[in-house]
RNA sequence: CGGGACGUAGCGCAGCUUGGUAGCGCGCAGCGUUCGGGACGCUGAGGUCGCGGGUUCAAAUCCCGCCGUCCCGACCA
């Protein structure tokens, strides 16, 4: 019944949350994950959020297949290279083996600019500012739920640009603009943006940037990427264009992607050992009401106030009519970490109020009828800042100045790089 | 792929050393009593003991092989 404790062991909490307040469980093949759907209406939060910052940034979505044939990958060398160890291949379909294998994609760039070349002939085609919501397969070692499965969910972005310069300034934009936006804002996540050392760059890339979060295990997550490709890609897949000074050129790239990873990162930044606590910005259920009531004429009293309670608030609320004790039901969305739990009885009736829970700090407060739906509001505030700045708090007690790293030098072996805590690294 | 642990009811486990009727807790179903922080009683359903082979009159238990899961490492959104 009760979760591990996060000080004693961290991937067992972490397994448990994700099994108990039914995100997703395992499912048949290895290391695949089947995601359920409390779980899946997190990521659909993560995903508006994004796809948000996306349009808004002047990006329109398309969709490119799954399959991949395997000729194409082969052409950028770095790329096929650093894929190879973890794709899955299709070798036999319709009965008999195929001529030509399809690979099944474990990120899009090679299929993109193959089908980019045709679509880029001038300076005036450009740029392309494209994203598309998929999902890939990775051939992983070690899997573990949202975090690192075979296959996953995703964005991946894919951008042609006419100079250098605006590519750079499109990789760096997503970073700030989409991914650190709506790490901040939306999942309350306080996070490093900066960039890879040469060893950990995507393998065709110029330059990986990402965005790296501090879990409360005292451990950094890579929350997503954005590359900047120059024009390896161009040349692989031979994409030219006719520049402004009338010469043949190769267009520049970039591409970035988010992950389902970020509902791994939602769990074990801000989780405790009751469980979940969501942001009321990416909360599914913001508001749960738990009515309690002995006798029928209770019942129909209790359930009437409720339901009109319910109607004037100005959230995603949720009436807990289920047939079960109401020290089940707090359990039971503390575990799911609903911020604000109405609780309301025939005492408070009486007196014309509720109880009002905040999963932030555990406190409880008799709010009158009158008061109830301001006071939500601003419960649900300050629960997004309260997440926010507790997380930050913890992230700067953890987190290693310049000073400590000149320290350990002999740690850092590209100064570009970045490392949150030295003595564990970077976990994913 | 290297090191470690483990596969017995939906979940968590005992039983294995010393072979002989497959058990416990939670959960699940029905009924009753309960209900302001994970309720209780009674009744009941639920099992090819991971898979395959071997030894034996007899295998969850002993032997061999395989598969899978979890943790630690290298790789990774």
């Amino acid at each position: 019944m009760a979760l591990p404790k996060q000080d004693e062991d961290f991937p067992a909490w972490y397994q448990e949350v994700v099994k108990t307040a039914e995100l997703a469980e395992p499912s048949l093949a290895r290391g695949t994950m089947v995601i359920r759907p409390y779980g899946y209406a997190i990521w659909e939060g993560i995903q508006r959020a994004v796809d948000d910052r996306i349009k808004a940034t002047g990006h329109q979505n398309l969709y490119f297949p799954l399959f991949i044939p395997s000729r194409l990958l082969e052409k950028e060398a770095e790329h096929v290279e650093g894929f190879a160890p973890e794709v899955a291949v299709v070798t036999h379909a319709g009965g008999s083996d195929l001529e030509e294998p399809l690979v099944v994609r474990p990120t899009s760039e090679t299929l993109i600019w193959a089908t980019y070349a045709k679509w880029i002939q001038s300076y005036r085609d450009l740029p392309l500012l494209y994203n598309q919501w998929a999902n890939v397969v990775r051939w992983e070692m070690r899997p573990r739920m949202f975090l690192r499965t075979t296959e996953f969910l995703w964005q991946e972005g894919h951008t042609a640009h006419e100079t250098e310069q605006e590519a750079v300034e499109e990789t760096l934009r997503i970073l700030n603009e989409v991914y650190l936006d709506a790490y901040e804002e939306v999942m309350a996540i306080p996070a490093h943006a900066g960039r890879k050392s040469a060893s950990e760059r995507f393998p065709g890339a110029v330059e990986t940037y990402t965005v790296e979060a501090l879990m409360r295990d005292r451990k950094s997550l890579q929350a997503c990427t954005s590359h900047y490709l120059g024009q390896n890609f161009a040349k692989a897949y031979g994409v030219r264009f006719l520049n402004r000074g009338g010469e043949q050129e190769e267009a520049y790239a970039t591409s970035w992607g988010l992950s389902t990873r970020a509902v791994g990162a939602v769990i074990m930044t801000h989780g405790d050992d009751q469980g979940l606590r969501l942001p009321p910005a990416l909360a599914p259920v913001q508001v749960v009401i738990v009515p309690i009531f002995r006798s029928d004429e209770e019942r129909s009293r209790v359930m009437e106030a409720a339901a009109k309670l319910a109607g004037g608030i100005d959230a995603r609320v949720h009436v807990d009519d289920r047939e079960e004790r109401p020290g089940f039901k707090f359990n039971h969305w503390e575990l799911r970490g609903v911020p604000v739990r109405i609780e309301i009885g025939p005492r408070d009736l009486d007196a014309d109020q509720v109880t009002v829970a905040a999963r932030l700090t555990g406190e409880k407060e008799a709010v009158p009828f009158g008061q109830l739906a301001a006071r939500v509001g601003a419960l649900l505030d300050e629960t997004q800042r309260g997440l926010r700045e507790q997380a930050r708090e913890f992230r700067e007690a953890h987190t290693f100045r310049p000073a400590d790293l000149a320290e350990m030098g002999a740690l850092l072996k590209d100064p570009g790089g970045f490392m949150l805590t030295p003595w564990c690294g970077s976990e994913e």
